[in-house]
DNA sequence: TGAATACATGAGCACTTATTCAGATAACAA
DNA sequence: TTGTTATCTGAATAAGTGCTCATGTATTCA
C-alpha cells in the first residue's frame, strides 16, 4: 500500500486553504495502532452471539451450559466465543467443580452496549 | 440450529434456584433482531480504515481524494468503504462540481468512538 | 476403576470481507 | 469534441470468521 506522503501527491482540491485543512486534519489523525485497537474492541461486539453472551452475563454470572441454553447456540460454539471474549479480557472464568462460571471482566463494554442500544431504539 | 427450549434440556446446574436464575436471565434476554442490530452497528466500526475515515470526518467535511490521502488507502478502497458507511447512514455526501464532500450523518457514533477511545487509553 | 458430566479444542467448511484492478460514469476545461 | 480529473462500481482474490463435528481433558460419583 502507498504511504500517506505518496497519496498526498494525487490530492483533489489544490487550493492553499484546502491544503492547510488537509494538513490540519492529518496532523490530528489517529495512528495505525490506535485505529486497530479501536476496531478490535468493536469487532468483538460485532457478532450477535457475542452480544447476547455479554448481555446475559450483564445480568448474572453464568456457566457455559446456561449460556448455551439462554443464547441458543451449541455448547461448542459458546466455548469458542468465550475464548474470544477471554482473550480480549472481556470476561473472566471461575471453576467450581465441573462447572466453570463466567462473568464480565470489563465494565466499559457495558457503556458501549447501552450507548449503542439507545442509538438503535431511537431509530 | 436448536431452539432455546431444546437447549434448555441439557442444562448443567439442575437445582431449583439455578433454574429460576436461568429463567430470569432468559426472560430479560434481547431478541435476535436487537442483537443483530447491535452487532451491525459495531461491525461498521470494526475496521481500522472505517474508524480512520470516521475520525477524519469528525474533524471536517472532506472529499474522497482527501480522505484517501489522510487515511492512507487507495481511492477505490475509500469509495467502497464510504458506500458501506452511506448504506448504514453514518455519512452523507454533497456534490460540488467534480468533488463529492462527505460528512458525518450520525452523531451517536461519536459517543461510541470516544467511549471506546477512553477505554483503550486506560489500558 | 469406570462411567457420566462439563467444558475446551482442532480441523474443516461455508460464508463474509477488505482490498486491488480494470473499467465506467460524471463534471469540467480546452 | 477530446482530454482530464474525481468518483463509483463489479469482478476477482486473499484473508478472516462462526459454526459443526469429532475428540480430548478435567472433575465428580459410584
Amino acid at each position: 500500500m502507498s504511504t500517506y506522503s505518496d497519496n498526498n501527491a494525487n490530492r483533489a482540491n489544490t487550493s492553499d486553504s484546502a491544503k492547510e485543512l488537509l494538513d490540519a486534519v492529518a496532523s490530528e489523525m489517529i495512528d495505525d495502532e490506535t485505529s486497530h485497537e479501536l476496531a478490535g474492541v468493536f469487532k468483538v461486539l460485532s457478532d450477535p452471539s457475542r452480544v447476547k453472551i455479554i448481555y446475559a452475563l450483564l445480568q448474572s454470572e453464568l456457566c457455559v451450559g446456561d449460556i448455551s441454553s439462554i443464547v441458543g447456540i451449541s455448547q461448542s460454539a459458546v466455548s469458542h466465543q468465550l475464548r474470544v471474549l477471554r482473550d480480549k479480557r472481556l470476561v473472566k472464568s471461575r471453576r467450581e467443580g465441573q462447572l466453570i462460571h463466567y462473568s464480565l471482566d470489563d465494565l466499559h463494554v457495558i457503556n458501549l452496549l447501552s450507548e449503542c442500544l439507545e442509538h438503535i431504539q431511537e431509530g
